[in-house]
Formats: C-alpha cells, sequence, structure tokens
DNA sequence: ATTGACCTTTACGTTCACGTCAAGGCATGG
DNA sequence: CCATGCCTTGACGTGAACGTAAAGGTCAAT
C-alpha cells in the first residue's frame, strides 16, 4: 500500500494527436508581418510558431526534431529566426506519420529519412561525381527499406481490420442488449 | 557543441514489438510440472513466465498491468504465483492492439476496459441486483467508447492506406530509376 | 522609446512504460 | 539435503520525447 493507483482517467478523443487543425477566434491577425519584405509574395516562409500549429505539434518538438538531425531547415535564420517551408512542413508531416502510424522511435525515423535524403540528392543532380556502384548502393538502401515499410503498413492495417471486426461484433452485441432493455 | 547527437540507429524489422513467436529450441521442456496436482488437464493454468512469453511482452509488464489495474487475474495464487487464463492472455493482448495499434497510453486503456468489464457483469448475471436506469449507463458508456474507438480505427486505417499509396508511388519511382542505372 | 509578440539558446524537470537488481519463498530433481 | 528454476515483493534506474522556465535578442506598432 504505496501508490494506490487509482486514477479513473477519461478518454480523449483521440490518443497523442491533439485534435489539431486550426485553433479558435480567426480574426483579429496577431500573425507579425512576414519581417523584412514590404509586399509578401504568394507564399512566405513561416517561422517556427506557425509551422508548429500547422503541424499540431509544439515549437519544442520542432527543434527537437531540428536537433536530432531530422529536419535540415534550408534557410535557417534571418535576424537569427528558423524558416520552414512547405516541404518542411511536409516533412514533419512524414515524421509524425511514421512516429504515430508505425510506432517508430524518433532515431529510427532518422534512419529512414536519411536512406531517402541520399537517394533523393542523387536525383537532383546534386552530387553529379558519384560513382556508379555508390548510386547502386544508396538506391538498394532505399529500396530495402520501402519493402520493409510497405510490409509493416499491411501487417498494421490488417491487424487494425481485424480490431475493426471485433468492435462491430461488441457494437452488435450491444444494440441487441440495448433493445433488450427497451428504448 | 555539447551533446554531438551522430548515432546512426538501424532500423528494426519491426518497430517496439519484438518479433514475438516463439523462441529458439523447443525440445527440452524446462517447464516445471504445473506444481501439485498429479495428472495436468488439457488446459493447466500457465505462470507468468509463460504468460509473458506467449503474450510477447515481459513478466514485469505483466505485473505492471496488474498493478494499474488492468488485469485481476481470476485465479491469484495457489503457493504465491500468479495462474493466467487463456481470458486473460486475450486481454493482454487487447492492451497491446490497443496500446500498439491505437497509441493509447495504459491509464486511457484502463477506463475502455473497466467500461466493457461492468458491461460483461451485467451480462453474466453477476450483479442481478442492478436497477435499470443503472445498467442503460453502463450499456450506453461502453457504447460511446465502442463508437469512438470504431471511427478512431477508420481513421487510422485510412492513414496507413494513404501512406501505402505513397510508399508504393516512392517504390515505382525506385524501381524506374533501377532500370536506368542498369540491372 | 517602449511595449509586446515572437523568437533565440541553455538547461533542468517530467511522464510513461517499463528494466533491473536485491532478498527471499516454494517446489522439484539428483 | 540442497541446488536449480521459477516465482514473489519491493524499490530504484532508465531512455525517449518532450515540457518548462530563465535570460536575452528582434521587429512592428504605439
Amino acid at each position: 500500500m504505496n501508490v494506490k493507483v487509482n486514477n479513473t482517467c477519461r478518454m480523449a478523443a483521440s490518443p497523442e494527436e491533439d485534435t489539431r487543425g486550426g485553433g479558435g477566434a480567426r480574426g483579429l491577425p496577431t500573425r507579425q508581418a512576414p519581417k523584412q519584405s514590404g509586399a509578401r509574395g504568394t507564399g512566405e516562409l513561416m517561422r517556427i510558431g506557425e509551422a508548429a500549429e500547422r503541424s499540431g505539434v509544439s515549437c519544442r518538438t520542432l527543434r527537437y526534431y531540428e536537433e536530432l538531425g531530422l529536419l535540415a531547415l534550408s534557410e535557417h535564420s534571418a535576424g537569427g529566426a528558423r524558416r520552414y517551408t512547405d516541404d518542411d512542413l511536409a516533412r514533419i508531416h512524414r515524421i509524425r506519420e511514421l512516429q504515430e502510424l508505425l510506432g517508430f522511435d524518433l532515431c529510427e525515423i532518422g534512419t529512414i529519412l536519411r536512406a531517402e535524403d541520399e537517394l533523393s540528392a542523387l536525383r537532383h543532380a546534386y552530387e553529379a561525381d558519384v560513382a556508379v556502384d555508390r548510386r547502386r548502393e544508396i538506391l538498394r538502401e532505399a529500396m530495402e527499406i520501402n519493402t520493409r515499410l510497405r510490409a509493416l503498413v499491411r501487417a498494421k492495417r490488417d491487424r487494425l481490420d481485424a480490431m475493426l471486426e471485433d468492435l462491430e461484433a461488441r457494437a452488435r452485441r450491444n444494440r441487441a442488449r440495448e433493445r433488450e432493455l427497451g428504448s
């Protein structure tokens, strides 16, 4: 009789992802103007606050990802502030999917992303002077990881399907029980 | 330059679930005889070691679940040792699915299981003396949770499907690139 | 010029889900 | 009888993924 675990915690609408998607009171433009450039182009780069909100994560999380090398931030700073492109946002989304859907830890996610980055670097003709053998190796590595990921996704989806069937069976039983009890 | 995060961690075959399914060397029956009962019935209750191995978790984990109230252990002890039925195994499996597939923490899982337990208690005619209103409440609670779970599972499955499409697109690009590089 | 919103780095704190001893109980096999 | 193997209950340790505060810089607006 030491800890007395009797917390009856509530069940959130969705675990570990805070119902992201636009906060409240969209009216007054609290947003600071885009720094130093008279007229903003259609796609001005965002700072960390906006990037975090749009991604449904905290600023701390984004800095943490950068610290781990998951995010490179093409255009770091302009007075010291981080700048996020849409590609960065996509990458953040990717990280979250790998984390939440497949359950990878950030280190493994780093491995996955780095393999894809190397491949993408080749594709984009940076590093035009890479030996063919090395190219093949990079490609093979990426393909291997891709294969493993696809297998994992399918396995997870199958488990979810099984779970859904189970839940639906329960639901049917519950509805029967409800009729039994009277409306 | 303090922490120097340069760990190039490997990608496991499957994150967070250690490729469970029978250890090596199935031959010598190291298993201790089932305690005190001359001949074992077809379904002797297992102790914690076997239950853990079959569930793909550690003994510590099972004790932890019990400590949190996730596992009740119908037949606790017989000389002090825990006994696990097949129903207990199923429950452990359920816990793991909720944890790994849906990302719930153990506290939330407790809430879910408790609601289902109350319903199941009614169903099995223990507590025959429960007011109809209370019965309705319990049923409604269980149905609500069930509905939320189903929605979550579907959402997660959809996200997985989207991810799979993305991965397959990458795979196609990779295969094209492979042909380009020569076999 | 000062406020206030946003940003920076540094660094310590926290929660969860266990891992890992330590010290000892209980049955079984040699 | 006693070693061996599995179990028990503490209780402290741990790694990952952030949370949170402190101290200060920058920029637009008042």
